[in-house]
DNA sequence: GCGACAG
DNA sequence: ATCTTGTCGC
């Protein structure tokens, strides 16, 4: 084999492996059309408060880390906090106690490209879902936040949403980076978190040119200027995704996702070093 | 052609 | 994602 290898541009060269991408804009188009914006959790159902706090207890958390040497090796990991139960982690601070977690450590074979995060993750985190509705059906979450985008997506359709849909699970997206999609650029995001319209604001609405709006940018931890992006994943609306992220944040990070990549990050430490295989 | 690009 | 120490601040 010589000079046959096609040349091509922009997306191609990253995923030169693999021609999927093609058969993954398909994947991704096919399964968006399965996606709900909007509240559609069955947990809320039957009482009077309305909200989503009412009866909203266990929410998951879900993270994939990576080994530093071998980046090929990954540990998901899957933990669910109750808000109903508070552990302290500061003087007068809280954050909701970690009451079940999930690991799986594998090595996995398709490369990160960007706007196709889902076909790199998603089946490890899938398996730890299922892996705990069978070990502990009773913690299962109600709702599961991903580190990585919902529909503030090239395509609407993020890993948060993947995961929502084919777990049929609530879903909420977060993002630490804004993926760059509409005309939406941190320094557009940043001016309007300076606006004086929002200066007294925590939080911004993400609209595009196209006036569609994606998500939110949010400035959870009180002294930090660096906002975390939160956007629908499945069966739930903005509002309520934003509701949510706020009641696990002590941190910049929601807590679930935060422990998620704590101790998948330690297990993997604990896994390889002592069982080098 | 150039820049941008979640984790 | 990961490589990385100290350091400024509450």
């Amino acid at each position: 084999m010589d000079a046959l290898t096609p040349t091509s541009s922009g997306e191609r060269d990253r995923a030169a492996p693999l021609s999927y991408q093609h058969t993954w804009i398909k994947q991704q188009d096919l399964l968006r059309e399965r996606v709900i914006v909007g509240d559609d959790f069955c947990w809320a159902s039957g009482d009077g408060e309305g909200g989503v706090g009412s009866s909203l207890r266990y929410v998951g958390g879900v993270d994939v880390s990576f080994a530093k040497d071998d980046p090929s090796i990954a540990c998901g990991a899957l933990v669910v906090v109750d808000l109903q139960q508070r552990t302290q982690c500061g003087e007068s601070e809280s954050a909701p106690g970690v009451i079940h977690e999930v690991y799986d450590v594998a090595r996995l074979t398709v490369p990160y490209v960007p706007g196709f995060l889902a076909f790199r993750e998603a089946p490890i985190l899938l398996r730890l879902l299922e892996k705990m509705k069978h070990d502990a059906p009773s913690l299962y979450p109600q709702v599961l936040m991903v580190d990585g985008n919902g529909v503030l997506h090239p395509r609407g359709f993020g890993l948060a949403c993947h995961l929502g849909v084919l777990a049929n699970l609530p879903t909420i997206g977060i993002g630490k980076n804004l993926h760059h999609v509409d005309g939406l650029t941190l320094s557009r995001v940043r001016k309007l978190l300076q606006d004086p319209a929002n200066i007294s604001k925590d939080l911004v609405t993400l609209m595009g040119d196209s006036g569609r709006i994606w998500g939110a940018a949010m400035r959870s931890s009180s002294g930090s200027s660096k906002p975390i992006f939160v956007s629908v994943g499945h069966r739930l609306s903005l509002e309520s995704c934003i509701s949510i992220v706020r009641m696990c944040c002590k941190h910049r990070v929601p807590e679930p996702i935060r422990q998620a990549d704590i101790r998948s990050r330690r297990h993997l430490l604990n896994t390889q070093g002592t069982t080098p295989e």
